[in-house]
Parts: C-alpha cells; sequence; structure tokens
DNA sequence: CAGAAATTTCAAAAATAATTGAAAATAAAT
DNA sequence: ATTTATTTTCAATTATTTTTGAAATTTCTG
C-alpha cells in the first residue's frame, strides 16, 4: 500500500469509528487529517483534501477547537488561518476524557443523585428494583469519574507502567 | 418526585445518553426499562411503557440479547416471551466492554497493523508523520485492548480495589 | 392438522442529523 | 474609505437512521 492509499484508509476508518461512537464523520475527519499532516493546513486544504463544503469544514474546526483537540494559528504575513492537532496521543485521549466526562458523565451523575431521592416506600419492590440500580449505577459511575480524573492527572505511562504491572 | 416521574426521567436520559454514544435510543430504553422492572416484561409491555411499535421493540431487543444484556425467557404455561436485563451493573459493564472490544477495538487494531506496512521513504516528511501516528495510535490501542482484557476478568471490586489506592 | 397466538421481517414513511452554498459579517490591504 | 480576502452563519437541501405497520413466518394448542 502506498501513502496516498493509506492516508485515505485511515481517514475514512477513522471517520466511520467515530460515527460509531457517536461523532460526527466528517469531524473525525478532519481530525484525522490533521493528525496525519506535519504541516497545518487551511479551511481550503482540508474542504480539497475531503472533498466537503466550505461551512461544514468550519463548523467542524470550531468543533475541534471546543475540544482542544486543534488549534488555530495564524501565520505571520499569512492572510489565512491554519489549523493543527495535537499530535500527542495520549494527551489526544485525556483531552476527550476531559470533555466526555464534564459533558456527559457529570450532569448524569448530578441526575441520578436526584433520582436516588425518590419518595416511595422501599418496600415496594418496583421501588427497590428502582433504587437499587440507581444506586449502583451512580455507585460505578462516581468510581469511573474518580478513575478518570487519575488518568487525566497521570503521565503517558499510566496504561504501560505500574497499572498494568499490578495487574497482571 | 414520585417513582413514576423518576422512571420516565431514568428511561429518557438513559436514552439520551445511549444517543450521545452511537446506540439506538429506542435500545437504550429498552435496556433501562428492563434494568428498573423487577419482573420480566413481554414485547407488549415494553410497547405500552414506551409507546412503540411492535417491529421496533422486537428489533431491539433482538439487539440487546446479541449483546448477552438481556435474555429471553419462556415461562411455564405461558404463551408469550418474557424479557429481563442482566441487573448487576458491574456485569453490564464487561458485557457491553467485551462486545465494543470484539466489534471495534479489534479490527481497528488489525486495520492500524496494516497500514504501519506502508511502503515509502521514512525520510519524508509526510511518510513519518503518518507512520508515527499509526505507530502511536497502535500501542495505546493495544494496551487500552489489555486493559480491557483485565477488566474483564476481574471481579466487580476492579474499580474500588487496588487500582484505585495503587493510583492515589 | 387446523386455527389461534405470537414473533419476525422488511419496504415504506417519518424523524433526525449532516451538509451545502450563498449571503452576511469580519478582518486586512491599499 | 473602499476594495478584497477570509470567515462565519444558517435556511434549505440531502443523506442517514430509526420507526412503523402489515404481511409472512413460526410456534403453540386443542
Amino acid at each position: 500500500m502506498n501513502l496516498s492509499e493509506a492516508k485515505q484508509e485511515f481517514i475514512s476508518s477513522w471517520g466511520a469509528f467515530g460515527s460509531q461512537w457517536g461523532i460526527n464523520r466528517t469531524m473525525a475527519q478532519i481530525h484525522a487529517l490533521l493528525l496525519i499532516s506535519p504541516e497545518p493546513l487551511t479551511q481550503d486544504d482540508i474542504m480539497e483534501s475531503l472533498a466537503v463544503s466550505r461551512g461544514n469544514v468550519n463548523m467542524n474546526i470550531r468543533e475541534l477547537i471546543s475540544w482542544n483537540l486543534v488549534e488555530r494559528r495564524t501565520l505571520p504575513g499569512e492572510r489565512k488561518d491554519y489549523f493543527t492537532a495535537e499530535k500527542d496521543i495520549w494527551k489526544v485521549a485525556t483531552l476527550i476524557v476531559k470533555e466526555r466526562k464534564k459533558r456527559e458523565l457529570e450532569p448524569m451523575l448530578k441526575l441520578l443523585d436526584q433520582l436516588s431521592q425518590v419518595d416511595a416506600d422501599k418496600r415496594e419492590k418496583d421501588v427497590k428494583a428502582f433504587t437499587d440500580m440507581v444506586g449502583q449505577i451512580r455507585k460505578m459511575g462516581g468510581q469511573a469519574d474518580k478513575m478518570l480524573d487519575l488518568m487525566v492527572k497521570a503521565e503517558a505511562n499510566w496504561l504501560t507502567g505500574s497499572l498494568m504491572k499490578l495487574m497482571r
């Protein structure tokens, strides 16, 4: 396989993979493209590479920036804006974890706390099943939350380091 | 908040949460409903509770069964099939991890291995950027794969136990 | 085995999400 | 201040995903 075939395959698969995880296909593809671009790219570069419209590129780039995965950069003497992606994949992973935690996990924990306050007789089978399940999910969610905090704070060798050794 | 309000909220939020993670809303809602139902339910029960069609319930139930999250059960003397969900949330988590690992992570690792074989001169900037990134992702993916294997094998206290203590 | 009950399938319809493209806004250059 | 380049917005369109519902199939029952 030559380079441009491999690039195509990478970008397309990254997009498909993203879709399965609730991430806009084009957003994932733009991210993939920037990940493997040694130099910053303009919106026009991206439009051409992926054959998508200007509006599409613009919106998805802004979304990537809001996740801190992509940075806008203005080169001196250049009129256009350039974009680069964070290239350290560990940092990428922690940035994504940080955002999903903030946007999804934390609100979910808040909701579960509310739901556990349900006002009903716990001797009833239905009530017990409900509060047990909410309690279980709340507990596991809280643990995951703490664990992801540690991950975000930890260094890049978290996965390879003492954790893996311990669990062998 | 009374029980039925709380149930409604739980089911609806679980559906919304699922959507964000690429899981069909109705599938997530059916799962939520079964999670908090002390007794097995029929397709008709689910249709009524969630106000969705028979075909929809049937397809999503089958999908849940293929994830081993739901079990079909035929009660003696009863004509209809009944369905129950696994209620231990740790088991639920490991079942989901197991399936996503098999369906998504493993194929992705296979692809990355192929992509790393790209036939080109590594002194070229483009080539180096590409193979570096593929290599990084491959490495992290491989580590995640091992780690998730451990999680699947581990007991329910994995998150609270020595892991959390170690990382403090 | 015939009839009834329940489940499954899947083409068509509906709902949702993503994309386009052109107009508006903003920023830079002359 | 005007022109030109670039970015942003968003209503309309297009694509994708989900859902419906009725027909076909399968599974029970007497």
